[in-house]
DNA sequence: CTGTTAGCGCGTTCAG
DNA sequence: CTGAACGCGCTAACAG
């Protein structure tokens, strides 16, 4: 593998020459341009960015951690982060935690060993002892999706509480008086934040809550498929189920065919953030849904604007709008409470 | 941002004896290794792993170019190249070509620029100058998917070929006579096998191919809705349809659906690659299921065996098996195709 | 417009 | 068991 050196002999200059060429820094000659060219092409020079990073303490490179690479939400926030990042000259290397905290660790770790620029964050849980990390870190970072209370970080999320508070609204609105949630771990914002807009619907409807028409679990079918087991076993059942991301609503809808109960005439369904359209034949949830794709580009560009130094000096924290779709499995609930 | 020199200096000893610590190289007594680690601890030190790249002309880092990161399969495969990376303590930098040939060329060159130690790559094309790329590399290349004839490169796949074979024979043996396909690009080997597979079936049945059921595209939804327009408007109009991914297939599926025509009654639908599972609440589409998590774990074996140098010195090429789902979007053919 | 010098942070000789 | 010296490949300063 060639070194500059080594197209520096063959071009019959120095270097520093070389180096001009490929940076396009400093003035070069035409002609030593061209010699320098032919001769790495001559040689299939390709430069080191290790030792360039090395060199400028700089990688251009940003880290990009999400929870769940499986589902397509996550994807689609990634396509946002890397167009804008690339954009600006800029690579992303994507890693995937499982929504482990441990995961997580080794991931930041690796990234800070690279020496990205930045670090794109979506925290598996709000934790005291990732609020310090955050805290002791020079580069910049930018927390997707989850709050993690008084970090030294922008934020860039949807409005979880609303979206929340507008799907159950619409269920209310519905005549659905018997609202279950299917939310995810305590300590993750998303899922605290929808359980709490779920609440200010019911308390501004007059609706009293159950305890046990709360699930608390994790973000996955799996779980989304056991709380709907547990909910149904309750006396009254609910008429309507609130899940709080797109895999607890497949599990749910999962579990409710399981049971034999048909959505929406024997159970409403709404969610948070859809199976991307792109994903779906016949769309039927309905669903609060986020910009995926903005959210990761708005990241990315705060990031960036940091980086460049010409950010606000105050961590802002962006929110949002989440968008309600409504569709059929949220339909005809009427006359379901009714009967 | 401390060095090696910063902890040697804190501890009392030499950057070299830090380094032995670190890497758990070496002879160092007890006491000096604790000595080094509390002043590891004391100054927060994160080792630079681009100068020890550099020094050690190895990254521990795989390169993993894909063409769709939003079409589920890809995750799937990525995960279960990144198990079995990190199980060897390698990290993995994930890229998205788009099925783009320049953004392909785009992330090689980064890749080798920033010195990964071998490539897992889904070529967006079969082309002259990928084969060309391929044989120029010193780094060891692992073809994903898809097949570059005659490249120096191991290749793991899914057995495309027979995959089609069984779900247009599970067409046939439906009773149709009257089946399309409905393709990728013509330069890519898993569009070329399955359409082989395609007409091995045909002939086998002594089934007359009909050119303009053969609609070569991309792969995506819009090529699988705009192709399956044209399909309905042939005449006679075929009775099945066989989409060479999923993507396609939901594509079909919405043309269909728009167009007023039921699944399977009117028209039967099978498709390559499911959604996986997870990602449906009602599986439907009959299928040919490759073992994406395994693909990708196959090819990471193979890669990290070139790169330990134990591993075979010819190429190889892993075809993995097809496993056939039957499922609703076939079924109740035999009645429709004789009305 | 071009070349020389020096050092980014680390690991590996080779001496003690 | 420990340390000194060297160089991985590159670019920024400073000459000329």
């Amino acid at each position: 593998m060639p070194t500059i050196r080594d197209v520096a002999k063959r071009a019959r200059v120095a270097p520093t020459t070389v180096s001009r060429v490929i940076n396009h820094s400093g003035y070069v000659s035409n002609t030593t341009r061209a010699r320098v060219e032919t001769a790495i092409d001559d040689l299939g020079y390709v430069p080191n960015r290790l030792a360039r990073s090395l060199r400028l303490k700089r990688t251009h490179t940003l880290g990009l951690v999400v929870t769940d690479i499986t589902n397509p939400f996550w994807p689609a926030v990634a396509r946002g982060v890397e167009d804008t990042a690339h954009e600006a000259g800029f690579n992303v290397i994507l890693c995937n935690t499982d929504e482990s905290e441990a995961k997580q660790e080794r991931y930041l770790d690796v990234l800070l060993q690279k020496r990205v620029d930045g670090i794109l964050l979506v925290p598996a849980c709000a934790s005291a002892a990732l609020d310090e990390w955050i805290r002791n870190q020079t580069i910049p970072i930018v927390l997707l999706d989850r709050r993690v209370d008084c970090a030294k970080a922008d934020t860039v999320r949807g409005d979880s509480e609303d979206g929340a508070y507008q799907l159950v609204r619409h269920l209310i609105s519905l005549g659905h008086e018997r609202i279950a949630v299917l939310s995810g771990p305590q300590n993750v914002s998303t899922a605290v934040d929808r359980v709490a807009g779920y609440r200010r619907a019911l308390a501004e409807a007059g609706l009293e809550e159950r305890a046990e028409w709360v699930q608390w679990g994790r973000f996955s079918q799996a779980s989304g498929y056991e709380a709907t087991g547990r909910l149904l076993a309750t006396s009254p059942r609910p008429s309507a189920l609130f899940a709080v991301n797109n895999f607890l609503a497949i599990g749910a809808l999962r579990a409710l065919r399981h049971a034999g109960l048909r959505v929406p005439e024997e159970m409403s369904v709404v969610s948070f953030d859809d199976l991307t359209s792109e994903l779906v034949i016949e769309p039927f949830l309905t669903v609060a849904h986020q910009p995926a794709y903005k959210m990761g580009q708005r990241a990315a560009e705060l990031l960036l604007d940091r980086l460049s130094g010409d950010g606000p000096n105050e961590y802002q924290e962006i929110v949002l709008p989440v968008k309600l779709t409504i569709r059929r499995s949220s339909e005809q609930a009427r006359a379901t409470v009714a009967s």
